[in-house]
DNA sequence: TTGTAGGCGTTATCAC
DNA sequence: GTGATAACGCCTACAA
C-alpha cells in the first residue's frame, strides 16, 4: 500500500505538504504542487479512508436504509441520493432493514461507529431507539414518510394526496370505491392516506369500504377478494401503492373484469412498476428522486432538518376511467 | 464518544485488557472479564471501526456492486448474500454502478481506501480495469455472470440453460420460436445464451429469429415488434429475463393476443416478476439466493475462487403450453 | 512556504 | 493474567 509518506519521499517535500496538496488546502507553491500531483499520478496514491475518518472524525460516507432496497420506491429515491452524493464526493452505503426494520438498529450502529456523515432513512419512520442506535452526532433524515413534526423528513403531503386521488375518482362518477390501505406497520404514511380516502368519501356522502395490505405485490389479491366481498358493485379501487394497484389489475383480469371498463385502479407512488401492467397505472406522482437529492442537500448543509413538504400530482394513464354505464 | 480507554478506566483495567475481552481473546481472569463486560455494557461501548480497521488492515464490510441495485434478480442475490455476511459479522455496503458500469472503478476505489474485506459484483463481468481500481489485496467475486474461465464467479451453466429453455418450447410442439436476447453489454451471459437457443434450433431443423433487448422492461415491446414482423407466425417467444417476459406478456396482451392460447412466453431467472404478471410467467430458475450466500462463503474463506457452476431448473407457470392447433 | 510532532482509537508485542 | 508501549496512516497546530 502506497502511503502519504511515499508520495513525500517521491516529490522531495513533507507529509504535510502532500496533505495539504491533496486535500486542496493553501500555502505551497506551484511547483511544489506539480511536484506532489505527479507523485501521486506516478505512484497511483489515494488516502485511506479509514485513517483520515479516524483523523478528522467523519467519513464521506452517506448511510441509506431502507427495508427492502429492490422495490422501485426505494430504488427511485436511491437513485436521487446517489447522483447528489457523488457529485458531492461521498459514497452511498446502502443497508435493507427488513420490512419491520428488524436491523436498522445492527445499520445504524455500524454506521456510527464508521462515523458516517448522515444517514438517510427510506419509507421508515425515525423511532427513539433508531435515534439511540446512530447516536447524537450523526444526522438522520427521513424520506417518503412524514413522521409527525418531531423528526427530520422530506415527503408529501399524504392525507391530501389520497384526499386528491379519492376525488379523483368521484370526479369519473364513482360512487362504490374501495381502499386498498398498505402496511399498517407503516402507521405514520397510512393512517395518513387512509384519513385522506375517509375524508373524501364522507364529504361526498359515500360509504368506506378499506382492507390492510402491506404494500407489496402479493398482499393485494386476498385484500382484494375480501373488498369485493364487502362490496360487489365495487367500480373502482385506489391501492396506496403502485405494487399492490398492479397487483389488483391482474387479479381483476384473472377474475375477468375488464381494467378500466368494469373496474378503475388507481395507484400510489409513481414508480416504474406503474407502466409495467396492462393498462398502465393512473396514479399518484411522489417526486422520489428529487426527495433523494434534497435529502442528501440537507443532510450534509446540517441546517434545517425541519419536516418539508413536496408536491404531489395526479398521473392519468389506462388504468381509470368514467364509471361504467347502468 | 465513548472509548477503550473509558472503559478501561471503569472497570479499573488497562485498555490492553478491554481490547482482549472484547475481541474474545485469551489472557485475562473470569473476574476481570466481568467487570470488563459490565463497563461494556453501563457506557454502551462500541468499537470504533476507523480505528479498528486502521490498525488490523480489514474493516469488516463486504461490498456489493450491482447495475441498478433495484431489478428483482440483484435484490434476491444481495438478499442471500446479506444473511450470510449478517451471521458472520459482516455489514453490506451497496453500490449502483450503472447500466454500463460506469461508476463501477469509483465504487471499487472507495472500497479500496475502506479496505473491505471483499467484494462481489452482481451481474457484471470483472475487467482488468476493476481489478486494478480495487488493487491486489481485496478478494473479488461475480455473480449471476460468467466471465469465461479468468475470474472468479458464481453462475449456472447460461448456454445449457438456455438450450433447455428452447427444447421445452419445442417438446411443447412450439416450431416458430423468437429469442429475446437481453443486453448486449453484458456480452458473457448473453452470447452464451443465445448460443444455447441457436444450438437447440439448429439440431431441430428450425429457422432461428433473434431480437436484443437490453434485459430491462422497456426494452422488450419494441424488440418484440421487431421479432413478430419478421416471422408473424411465432408461437412462442423466450426472453431472456424475467423483466422482458412480463412485457411480452403485457404487450401481446395490448395487440389482442392472448398468453398462452396464442403465444407461449418463457421467462428467464425466476425472480418476484415472474409472479407480477397474469398470466404468471414459466421461466428458467437460478438459484439466486443461494448464489448471494455461496458467494460471501467463498470470499470469506479466500480460497478456491475458481469459476462455479450451479443448477438452474425449469418453472412451468401459466404463460407457456402447446402449440395451438392449426 | 514548508517541516516537525503529536494524536485520533485501536490492536499487538513486549515485558512483568 | 495484566499493563506499558509502539504503530497503523493521516491531519493539523505550531514552529521555522
Amino acid at each position: 500500500m502506497v502511503t502519504i509518506r511515499d508520495v513525500a519521499r517521491y516529490a522531495g517535500v513533507s507529509p504535510a505538504t502532500v496533505s495539504r496538496v491533496v486535500n486542496g488546502l493553501t500555502g505551497y507553491s506551484t511547483s511544489t504542487q506539480l511536484r506532489v500531483e505527479e507523485a501521486v499520478l506516478a505512484l497511483n496514491y489515494e488516502p485511506d479512508s479509514l485513517a483520515r475518518g479516524l483523523k478528522t472524525k467523519q467519513s464521506a460516507v452517506i448511510g441509506v436504509l431502507a427495508p427492502l432496497v429492490s422495490d422501485a420506491l426505494a430504488s427511485e429515491i436511491m437513485s436521487g441520493v446517489e447522483s447528489a452524493a457523488r457529485s458531492r464526493g461521498y459514497s452511498v452505503m446502502l443497508g435493507r432493514t427488513g420490512l419491520g426494520s428488524e436491523h436498522a438498529a445492527g445499520y445504524l450502529r455500524t454506521l456510527r461507529t464508521y462515523r458516517a456523515a448522515g444517514v438517510i432513512l427510506i419509507s421508515a419512520a425515525i423511532t427513539a431507539d433508531m435515534r439511540r442506535a446512530l447516536g447524537s452526532a450523526i444526522p438522520l433524515v427521513s424520506v417518503a414518510i412524514r413522521d409527525g413534526l418531531r423528526f427530520p423528513s422530506l415527503a408529501i403531503d399524504d392525507e391530501r394526496a389520497a384526499y386528491d386521488g379519492t376525488r379523483y375518482l368521484i370526479g369519473l362518477g364513482h360512487r362504490h370505491i374501495g381502499l386498498l390501505a398498505g402496511d399498517p406497520q407503516s402507521v405514520l404514511v397510512n393512517t395518513v392516506r387512509e384519513r385522506g380516502y375517509l375524508r373524501a368519501m364522507a364529504e361526498a356522502g359515500l360509504p368506506a369500504v378499506l382492507e390492510q395490505g402491506n404494500s407489496l405485490y402479493d398482499s393485494a389479491p386476498p385484500a382484494l377478494g375480501r373488498l369485493l366481498r364487502r362490496d360487489p358493485l365495487l367500480t373502482a379501487v385506489f391501492a396506496l401503492s403502485d405494487e399492490m394497484a398492479a397487483a389488483v389489475v391482474n387479479d381483476l383480469q384473472r377474475l375477468g373484469r375488464r381494467v378500466p371498463e368494469d373496474v378503475s385502479v388507481l395507484g400510489f407512488d409513481n414508480t416504474r412498476t406503474a407502466r409495467h401492467v396492462h393498462p398502465a397505472l393512473s396514479t399518484i406522482a411522489q417526486p422520489l428522486e428529487k426527495m433523494g437529492e434534497l435529502a442528501v442537500e440537507r443532510l450534509l448543509a446540517g441546517t434545517d432538518l425541519r419536516p418539508r413538504i413536496l408536491p404531489h400530482r395526479l398521473v392519468e394513464r389506462g388504468s381509470t376511467t368514467q364509471v361504467p354505464p347502468g
